[in-house]
DNA sequence: TCAACCTACATGACGCGTCATTCATTCCAC
DNA sequence: GTGGAATGAATGACGCGTCATGTAGGTTGA
């Protein structure tokens, strides 16, 4: 591997960039939630898919897919959000392997209570400092390397 | 706060691309890195760091803002990593309270070797995907969030 | 029908990251 | 100079994420 490509010098700063804005995005994002809320990014993300099916009930397995999370960390997290009642689990019938996730009322407020102040610190630290330009590439970016990263899964 | 402005349509769409695209490229480029180099992505920053600098010495708290780090993330992390002889620590004679962070032959072993790879996988899973156009507006669109976390943090 | 295989999910171990706290040293106003 | 604030750094507790593994239940085909 003597004759590695390496990144040119654009490619190198917009690297550097992406990756320090994604900590601390992620870590700021995480504080607000966490120190208003006692939630942190994950719970809000799984209790976001729950609220938004009909029933607030879903199978691991979906939740999984719509997360694109790892199984074992989906297992986890469920574990450490039903200790703090803001999830439960029910058995399935169709499925005697399967289990469903359910919503609990505290997980309901929860999320209801956490979210203006969320929506409001990502438009204040991310979409106000954005124009809508940039955000159309953003997402025009992110969906190309998503395809990517399908492509690296699908091989793996 | 009955009065939430939530994200348009196009700003949800283009949040949730950039959500999935960086936590699974976060992992899988952990997966590549911790497998066929032994070290996390946060190693690799930590020792890119060192190497940067002459003699492959820093103070942690220079560290700490080269990467952006909280301090005590820092201090274990290092501690972790001297376990693993990748750095070494060493007093500071100008400082009483301080310290030095050394690069340790084997670190500097472990950074020459990951370094292709890894730099390899960010092209093929990132940088393949994108245009020259959209890499510029990545380097400005996340110099744009910086500033406002830098705004945040110096408020805090 | 039953063995081989696959799928859904859980768990233990262990490294990572944050918060709160602690401690020593240095700086500075007086 | 000295008492108080600020700075540089370490640590314990605890939640998070991954890997490897385990287990029960489904599926398929000879």
């Amino acid at each position: 591997m003597a004759d590695t490509r390496w990144l040119d010098e654009g490619q190198q700063r917009a690297w550097r960039a992406y990756l320090g804005m994604q900590g601390r995005l992620t870590a700021e994002l995480n504080r607000q939630l966490q120190s208003t809320s006692n939630l942190s990014l994950a719970d809000y993300d799984v209790l976001v898919q729950l609220t938004d099916t009909p029933d607030g009930r879903l199978r691991p397995f979906e939740l999984q897919r719509a997360l694109g999370w790892e199984q074992s960390r989906l297992s986890h997290h469920l574990s450490r959000m039903q200790r703090r009642d803001l999830v439960g689990r029910e058995e399935c019938g169709e499925d005697g392997r399967g289990a469903y996730v359910v919503l609990t009322d505290a997980g309901r407020q929860a999320i209801a209570d956490a979210a203006p102040g969320h929506v409001e610190a990502v438009r204040r630290l991310f979409f106000d400092a954005l124009d809508p330009d940039e955000v159309e590439t953003l997402y025009r970016l992110a969906s190309a390397v998503l395809d990517r990263l399908d492509a690296a899964a699908a091989r793996r």
